[in-house]
RNA sequence: CGAGAUGUAGCGCAGUUGGUAGCGCGCGCGGUUCGGGACCGUGAGGCCGUGGGUUCGAGUCCCGCCAUCUCGACCA
């Protein structure tokens, strides 16, 4: 390819609003180009390390025995009532109507696609386990897209669907997924990703694991033990609450006055945090209320909380149930019936805490859970916060960020047995098969190599994803040697099936270096007047910086085995 | 959806108390340079986001709307 035709452009200026490292240079590189937000355009480089990422993808679902198909993007509102979405799901879900009034709308998933093609085809346990796969575009209508092609309304996205008999086949199968996306990784060349517990949303099933790249920048909040390896996301994720220390004291009434948060009644009683106890109000779905009682220093886990509640959860407006907000306590709490009140781990044995007097103007001073707390079941609902131990081994556990890559879930039957998928078994009964569902986003790959080994020039692209192997500079194309040898190894390159970007263009020395560093290709190969005088081209390997001479004569080999190398560096 | 900010040339930005629209980069042409974003000359390129209002006169002041970005909520 040669670079004068190449459309996009490469530039100087960090384009107004883009922060992320992945984000700006994919604007300034010319891989990308906004259309609205949330929504790109990729340009010829960036379809490429699409292409090259979907074909790593492919191969490894294909070894799994995959099928590939394709789904359709527009589907009728009867396939998702099916599974129940079209009401559970919100605005996320873009709908429309065609001309005929009929209400449709655009793929965000496509498990009900997935089993509306395989029920009556997929008939008989003999056909099982299979999976079907499709690499597509998915459409979220995101409340925020951030970041560049980190969180997009539009996205390209493989998703694999499997279907088993049993739990047993199904994880076996998913652990063969499991490693299978470990590879997948590793082969697009990122080094810092894991794979973490996490919730399984309302995709419904038990099991979820999300594929993570660890960095600052990621959205997602993590939860790490070093010494065991215990990883989840902070959404599920379990720890040992650290403990206060206090001899029992007698329980006071004390007047606060307007100390209604916790950091008010801190500041007024002249106590630490750690010796309060708050309460958080949600009501359920069905309009019950529930009161979760944690230690002021820990913040709510809403998903964990709606877990034991077994509802979607939202903020509770305190007046309605005839609670004084800002005082409600633990302790003489009168409560509507069908209330539901949970107390969390850290205050179990907890002494002295203040806790609201559940009247105005008043709080509780010296209450003791063993004393004052009998019969409390003590629930895990808190977030786990820095200086928290490992459950698992008691080690103190990392709190880091990341980025979601990709995830993998047991979906169990939910799917199946909403849309009445059977199959018949052996002994002539019938069966729902249990799914599994698998995801990768590919735009989403794509940024994230470009946030672990970007650096303060620009791209550094693997060489199994990057868009050309090779960036061929030629400086002073104007002097009749380097234009005549420039385009006769350009020629070897090509017929030798290197990928070449060829930068033909007349500029000076200085844009074609620096923008060849920016777009980030693995092998770059400039020659001038000053080599050409020694019968030499010059490699510089982008990601080391090392650079060396070959002679023009062994420049091809010397291409192919760096590819090579590369290559095998990457996939091992 | 809550909070904040920004919309002026392809990109980055300036535009004073309201008085006919500017700079840098990029792009075209001519020339000189040329191994780390060269220089000179010369061109092209704008419904100042949008609708209304105030005014003799609005990029500038007032109101509405739209779009975009950031933080948060949400995120199947």
């Amino acid at each position: 390819m040669k670079l004068s035709k190449l459309v996009g452009e490469r530039i100087k200026e960090v384009p107004n609003g883009a922060q992320l490292k992945s984000h700006i240079y994919l604007l300034r590189a010319g891989y990308i180009k906004q259309v609205s937000s949330g929504i790109f355009s990729l340009l010829p480089p960036a379809q490429r390390v699409s292409q090259k990422i979907q074909k790593i993808i492919r191969e490894e679902m294909d070894a799994l025995g995959g099928q590939e198909v394709l789904f359709p993007v527009v589907m009728p509102r009867e396939l998702w009532e099916m599974s129940g979405r079209y009401d559970s799901i919100q605005e996320e879900l873009l709908r429309f109507k065609d001309r005929t009034g009929h209400d449709m709308l655009l793929g965000m998933t496509h498990e009900e696609a997935a089993v509306h093609m395989a029920m009556n085809t997929v008939k008989s346990h003999e056909q099982l386990p299979c999976m079907i796969y499709q690499i597509q575009t998915k459409y979220r209508d995101e409340a925020r897209p951030r970041g560049g092609l980190i969180r997009v309304k539009e996205f390209t996205m493989k998703d694999a669907y499997s279907f088993h008999t049993s739990q047993e086949d199904l994880d076996s199968y998913y652990k063969k997924v499991y490693d299978a996306y470990n590879r997948i990784y590793k082969r697009i060349g990122l080094k810092n990703f894991i794979s973490v517990r996490s919730d399984s949303g309302i995709m419904g099933g038990k099991v979820a694991d999300e594929f993570m790249l660890v960095t600052d920048s990621g959205e997602d909040r993590l939860v790490i033990c070093d010494k065991c390896g215990y990883k989840a996301n902070m959404e599920v994720a379990d720890g040992v609450r650290q403990e206060v220390e206090s001899e029992e004291q007698e329980l006071q009434e004390v007047f606060t006055g307007n100390a209604k948060t916790i950091e008010e009644v801190c500041h007024f009683l002249e106590i630490d945090n750690a010796h309060t106890v708050k309460a958080v109000c949600y009501e359920t779905e069905s309009g019950e209320l529930v009161v979760a009682f944690l230690r002021g220093d820990y913040d709510i886990n809403e998903k964990k909380l709606a877990k034991l509640v077994k509802s979607e959860i939202k903020i509770a407006d305190t007046d309605k149930f005839g609670l004084v907000a800002g005082n409600i306590g633990c302790v003489n709490l009168t409560l509507p019936e069908n209330a539901f009140v949970f107390y969390d781990l850290s205050i179990k044995g907890l002494n002295n805490f203040v806790t609201g007097a559940n009247k105005d103007e008043y709080h509780f001073k010296n209450v003791s859970a063993s004393r004052d707390l009998q019969d409390v079941k003590f629930d895990d609902i808190a977030l786990v916060k820095e200086g928290d131990h490992c459950s698992v081994c008691g080690e103190k556990l990392t709190l880091t960020r990341g980025i979601e890559i990709g995830n993998i879930f047991q979906l169990g039957t939910k799917y199946t047995k909403t849309m009445g998928m059977k199959v018949s078994m052996p002994d002539g009964s019938t069966m729902e098969p249990i799914m599994g569902c698998y995801g990768i986003g590919v735009g989403r790959a794509i940024a994230s190599v470009i946030e672990e080994k970007g650096d303060e020039k620009g791209i550094v692209w693997p060489m199994t994803i990057a868009p050309w192997q090779v960036h061929f500079c030629p400086l002073r194309l104007d002097d009749e040697n380097v234009e005549v040898i420039s385009y006769e190894l350009y020629k070897k390159m090509l017929d030798a099936g290197i990928e070449v970007l060829f930068d033909d263009r007349a500029v000076s020395a200085g844009v074609k270096l620096t923008d060849s560093e920016l777009m980030g290709m693995p092998i770059r190969v400039v020659v001038s007047p000053k080599t050409i005088a020694n019968g030499t081209a010059e490699i510089t390997m982008r990601e080391s910086g090392e650079t060396y001479y070959v002679s023009f004569a062994n420049l091809i080999n010397e291409l192919l085995d760096l590819i090579d190398d590369q290559k095998k560096q990457i996939e091992e």
